[in-house]
RNA sequence: GUGGCCGUAGCUCAGUCCGGUUAGAGCACCUGGUUGUGGUCCAGGAUGUCGGGGGUUCGAAUCCCCUCGGUCACCCCA
């Protein structure tokens, strides 16, 4: 066990391989899924002035606790992100790229909470964010590629379920409703949710404790609150997911945590995960969010998703499995290592990935090695080869066949064994 | 931020309740059996601030306190 220092701070952790390559291939494959719709990359900065965040929402969890905040050497008030869309969002109003502006980022985000399974304090998500359009096709498109995207890792067991919180007044019309209600039945109220209904009502809709399952269920809908507009915008929204064949859910308490969110929202279980964390993905409408960044009124739309908590529903599922092998070839050399540091560069040459052992091991450790590479052949060298410039070929998954072959030769081999 | 459980070799864990010789196992690792050949087998070997600090005691992995970390639930969210 190592000195506490020399430990990765509280929830935060390091990636190791195999991790790190599926996690790699992972965001390698939502930025083929986010450019088969036209969405270019953005890479934001990975901290701003706090004011970026304080749009997420006064009363949220994610603005009063979980920050990093601190102020620069130049007296700035600096924070963590701890979500993209507001970063995204800052740079449009910054900008202003042409409309639409599609984008989509992948990176890590910090909220300083206390970690458990699947959740800690840097987080990486996927994302893609949509300033410009009001067009209910386009919640539909955002919703689409983020199933196609769980489907195209292999997922199977992820439930999409949306809601609408209506237009700006729709809601605020919505979160007097819900306060009577609630207040009206006050004592019936955990305490817990009493101090969440002070602050934001639409959360208590969220709470799990036991005490508050039969008011909560009792509540008013936001469905029954919408205007005709917005009612109209969430029909247009479950009409081209039917459309497109992508099942969901339609939730009428679900909340999402940040107070930017009008109209559509969306989130994705992923139900072969049982713990607590089960929610992979999230998102929706943010209509007022550019302007108050400083943009003209532009509306917007998007998602993220959290990477870690994706490949945990992965692992559950038993799909998107990590590489098994790190190199294709692996040099053995019984002479001293002087021929591997030759074959080795010419094998990478001819564009195959080659490994080697070193200090001078033994042959009997240096095939060891060989075998725990994962490598599929191994390429001997020893004194017989070094005097007749031939190399031996050794097969190391099959049957152990070997012969030994000119080294003029030796990348024809390799490339034919190996295909 | 609140509460429960946990922390012994690289990994998985036994030992902790009822304190007592040099702290163990399996896997992994290294060397040899095979002086040029891995994956099976056999023999041998190396490896621990028992998470950290303090206390109680003749004696602490074991009991007490604090602390760090993990984990689960709440809160919240990815």
């Amino acid at each position: 066990m190592t000195d506490h220092a020399f430990r990765a701070p509280k929830g935060t952790r390091d990636i190791m391989w195999p991790d790190s390559a599926r996690w790699r291939a992972l965001v390698e494959l939502f930025a083929d899924v986010a450019g088969s719709a036209g969405y270019l990359e953005v890479v934001p900065p990975m901290f701003e002035h706090v004011e970026v965040f304080q749009r997420l929402g006064e009363a949220t969890d994610v603005v009063r606790k979980e920050m990093y905040a601190f102020e620069d050497k130049g007296g700035r008030t600096i924070a963590l992100r701890p979500e993209q869309t507001a970063s995204v969002v800052r740079g449009f109003a910054e900008h202003r790229p042409a409309l639409p502006y599609k984008a989509w980022y992948a990176g890590p985000n910090f909220r300083y909470e206390r970690a458990q399974k699947g959740r800690f304090r840097q987080f990486d998500q996927v994302g893609v964010e949509v300033l410009g359009p009001h067009d209910p096709h386009l919640d539909a498109e955002v919703i689409t590629l983020a199933w196609r995207f769980y489907e195209r890792l292999g997922l199977r067991q992820v439930r999409l379920l949306v809601n609408s919180l209506g237009s700006a007044e729709d809601r605020a019309r919505y979160v007097e409703a819900l306060r009577a209600h609630f207040e009206a039945n006050l004592d019936a109220l955990s305490e817990e949710s009493r101090a969440t209904l002070a602050t934001n009502p639409l959360r208590v809709l969220d709470s799990k404790r036991d005490a508050d399952a039969e008011l909560v269920a009792d509540a008013p809908r936001m469905l029954d609150h919408l205007s005709d507009d917005a009612a109209a915008h969430f029909a247009a929204v479950t009409a081209a997911l039917d459309a497109v064949d992508v099942p969901y859910t339609v939730a009428p308490r679900l909340v999402r945590g940040l107070d930017y969110y009008v109209r559509t929202t969306f989130e994705f279980a992923a139900e072969a995960l049982d713990a607590a964390q089960n929610a992979v993905g999230g998102g929706g409408r943010y209509d007022g969010l550019a302007a108050e960044m400083g943009a003209p009124e532009t509306p917007g739309v998007g998602f993220a998703l959290g990477v870690d908590r994706t490949l945990l529903a992965c692992d559950a599922e038993g799909v998107f499995a990590p590489p098994t092998a790190a190199v294709d070839v692996f040099v053995v050399d019984a002479t001293g290592g002087d021929e591997a540091v030759v074959l080795a560069d010419r094998i990478r040459a001819a564009g195959l990935r080659a490994d080697r052992a070193w200090d001078g091991r033994s042959m009997k450790a240096q095939m060891k090695a060989a075998d725990r590479s994962a490598a599929a052949v191994a390429v001997i060298v020893g004194e017989d080869e070094k005097a007749s410039g031939t190399v031996t070929v050794r097969d190391l998954r099959g049957d152990g066949g070997q012969e030994t072959v000119d080294r003029d030769q030796l990348t024809d081999i390799l490339r034919a064994r190996l295909r």
